[in-house]
DNA sequence: ATTATTTTTGCAATCGATTGCTTAAATTAA
DNA sequence: TTAATTTAAGCAATCGATTGCAAAAATAAT
C-alpha cells in the first residue's frame, strides 16, 4: 500500500519545466493562466493520470468540502431516506458525505464528533441518539464554529438550527383519526419521552383525548423501543388490565408491527377489534398483508431542507450562527390497520 | 465558520515555551519525552481545547485511518448489517469507515471512488452496482495500490480479494428445498444476470433441476428488480402462461414479497398452491403476517471478514497485491410461505 | 528603438503535524 | 571537579496544494 508512484503537481511542473505554482493555478482555472498552458497541463495531468489530493489542498484551504451526517441507524427507512435528501441537494454544490452511525449510543456519538472534527468536515448534520443527556459534544462543535443542523431529533441548544417534524400534531392526528373511527380506549405506545420528538407525540395524544373528552388513562401509555418485541410486550402488559384497548397508537412503526402480531396471535381482529396506528411510514406498513396506518415525515424533503438550511449558514460566511426552525408537517397515511368504515384510503407513498 | 481559533500544537508550544515538536512527541506518547513534560502537555492541550488536525497528520504520515465503503444502497438490511460488520471489526483498530452510496449506478460508483481516492482512504470495500461493466474506476484504485476488498457482488479482476456468498449453492439449497416440498413447475425470478451473483443463483438452481430430472423451461424464468412492483409484474407474466408454476425461486426478497402480493390478490394460496423462497432475508421476512422463507448471507459475517481480509493486507504492508478470494456458505431459513408439510420450522435469524 | 503596459509565470511562505538529526541538559562515572 | 554517557528537547525539512507578491516575457504605445 506504499505508494512512491502517487503524482502530484511538482511531477507536472518538472515534466513540463513549469512551477508547481503555474500548475496548480492552471488546474484550477486560474484567468491568469494562459489558455495555451493551461490545455497543456490538463493533457499531461490526465497523462499522467494526476488526482488530486484532498488532504492537501483542505489542509491549505481550511475547507474539506465534506460534511458529516451521524443517524442512530442507518438502515432506518426514515434515516436514510433524509440522508437522500441532504446528499441530492448538497452533491451539486461538490460536498461529500460522510456518513456515520451512533448505534444509539451517546459515547459513540461524541466519539463520531470528534473525529469528523479532527477530519475538518464543514458541518454536521445530526439526529441525537436516545441516551444523549449531556451537550459536552454539542457545544464542541459549536466552539470550533462548525455548522450543525439537528434534524427530526433535537435537543435545545441555543445557536443551532434543526428541521423537525411537528411530533405533537402528527400525535394530535393519529389520536384524532383512531377518535373518529370509533375507538374510545386508545393506548399509546410511546418512545422514550427523554426525546422531545415521543414527548411531543404523547402530548399530541392527550391533547386530542382532552379535546375529545375522553379519559386518559396512565396504564394505556407503555413506553417501548424500535423492536418489534417490544411491541409484542406492550400487547401482553395492556390485555392485563380489565378495561382492553380498542386502539393503538404506537410512535413507532417496528412496535406497531410487534403489536398486531400478538393480536394476531391472540386471535383480536385488526381493525375490527383493535385500530393499529404505526408512526414512520416504514416500507413494510404499506406492504403487509394487513396494511398498517402510519405517519409519514417526508424524510428525504427533510434531509433537503437541513440542506439548505446548512447551506445558507455558509454562505453568509458570517461567524455569528444563525438559528433556523424548521417544523415540517406530518401526512397520515390511512391504511386497513385502522379503518373500520371503506374509507378512501389515500395512500401516496 | 471561519474559525480563527482552531488550536494548534504551536499554540501550546507557545503557551508552554517548548517546541512544537516536543509538543507533537509529547502527545504520540514518544519515550523521548520526559513523562513531566508529557503530563504537562497533555493537561494544557485539554486546557485549550486542543484537538488534532487529522488532515495535516495524514498528508504527512501518507495514511488516514479513513476507509470507504461503497455500496448501492445503505437501507437495504444486508448492505447495512456488512457494513455494521465492517465497523465492528476495524474500529478497534482505529479505524473510520466513509460510507458512500453509489444508488446502483456505475457513474456514481466512479464518482465516489474519485472522491475516495482523492481523500487519501486507506482501503475500499465494495459492493458493484449492476450497472457496472467497465473497470476503469476500479483499475485506478488498484494503480494507487489501495487495498480494495470486494463483498457479495463482484467484478472479476486480477489482485482484488473477495468474500461472497457461494450463490451457486444457495441458488442449488433453494431449488432443492421446493423440490423436497413436492414442486415440479417452479419459476425463476432472477436479478440481472450481469452480476455473478445472480448468474450463480440461477445456475444453482439450473443445476438442482437437472439433478431431480426436472425440465427446464425458460419461460419461467423472468428478470426482475428488487422493487416489490417487479415481483407483482413477474407473476402477472407467469400466469399468461398454460403452465402455471407451482413455486417461486426469487432472487430477492422484494420481488418475493411483491410475487406474494399478487398471488393474494389473485387468491391464489401460499404456499398450499404455490410455494415461495426469497433470498436476503430481510427483516420483513420473518415478520410477515405469512411468513417467507428465505436466503440468509449472514452479512454482519461477510463484513468482519471483508475487514480481516483487508487487515492482513495492510499488514503486510507489502506493495504486491494480496488476492484474497472467501467464499461464504448461505443458510436457507425455513418459513411458511414454503412449508406445505408441518415442518420443522428452523428460524433462528 | 525605447518605454509603458499588460500577461504570464515563478518564488517562497503557508496550512498543521511529524521525524531524523543535532544540540543542550541532566545524570553518572572517573 | 571534570569527562563520559544518557536523556530531553529543538531545528528544520517534509507531506502536497495554494496564493500574495515580484519578476519576466510579451505586447502595445510613443
Amino acid at each position: 500500500m506504499k505508494s512512491k508512484d502517487k503524482v502530484t503537481i511538482y511531477d507536472i511542473s518538472k515534466r513540463l519545466n513549469i512551477s508547481a505554482a503555474t500548475v496548480s493555478r492552471a488546474l484550477n482555472h486560474n484567468p491568469k493562466i494562459s489558455e495555451k498552458t493551461r490545455e497543456l497541463v490538463a493533457k499531461t495531468a490526465k497523462e499522467m493520470n494526476y488526482k488530486q489530493n484532498r488532504l492537501a489542498q483542505a489542509l491549505k484551504q481550511g475547507r474539506t468540502n465534506n460534511v458529516g451526517v451521524i443517524v442512530p441507524y442507518i438502515n432506518r427507512s426514515f434515516f436514510s431516506s433524509v440522508i437522500r435528501g441532504i446528499e441530492e441537494e448538497l452533491t451539486p454544490h461538490g460536498y461529500h458525505i460522510i456518513i456515520c452511525q451512533s448505534h444509539e449510543e451517546a459515547e459513540n456519538e461524541a466519539e463520531q464528533i470528534n473525529a469528523l472534527l479532527s477530519t475538518q468536515i464543514d458541518g454536521i448534520f445530526m439526529s441525537v441518539s436516545k441516551t444523549t443527556q449531556k451537550t459536552d459534544h454539542i457545544q464542541k462543535v459549536l466552539q470550533e464554529h462548525t455548522p450543525l443542523v439537528f434534524f427530526d431529533r433535537k435537543i435545545d441548544v441555543p445557536g443551532v438550527s434543526s428541521v423537525v417534524l411537528d411530533d405533537f400534531r402528527a400525535g394530535y392526528i393519529a389520536t384524532e383519526h383512531l377518535i373518529k373511527e370509533g375507538c374510545r380506549k386508545i393506548a399509546h405506545l410511546s418512545g422514550d419521552i427523554n426525546l422531545e420528538i415521543y414527548k411531543n407525540r404523547y402530548e399530541g395524544y392527550i391533547k386530542a383525548l382532552k379535546d375529545y373528552h375522553i379519559d386518559f388513562i396512565p396504564n394505556y401509555v407503555i413506553e417501548v423501543n424500535s423492536k418489534i418485541e417490544s411491541g409484542m410486550q406492550a400487547i401482553n402488559e395492556l390485555w392485563k388490565l380489565n378495561e382492553k384497548p380498542d386502539a393503538i397508537f404506537s410512535a413507532g412503526d417496528y412496535a406497531a408491527l410487534g403489536a398486531m402480531q400478538e393480536l394476531r396471535a391472540r386471535k383480536i381482529k385488526v381493525p375490527e377489534e383493535v385500530c393499529v396506528v404505526g408512526f414512520s411510514n416504514e416500507p413494510f406498513t404499506k406492504y403487509m398483508e394487513l396494511p398498517i396506518t402510519s405517519m409519514d415525515q417526508t424524510p428525504q424533503e427533510m434531509g433537503k431542507i437541513a440542506a439548505q438550511v446548512f447551506l445558507e449558514q455558509v454562505k453568509k460566511n458570517s461567524t455569528l450562527s444563525i438559528e433556523k426552525k424548521v417544523v415540517l408537517p406530518p401526512e397520515l397515511l390511512i391504511r386497513e390497520s385502522s379503518s373500520r368504515k371503506i374509507h378512501n384510503l389515500s395512500d401516496a407513498s
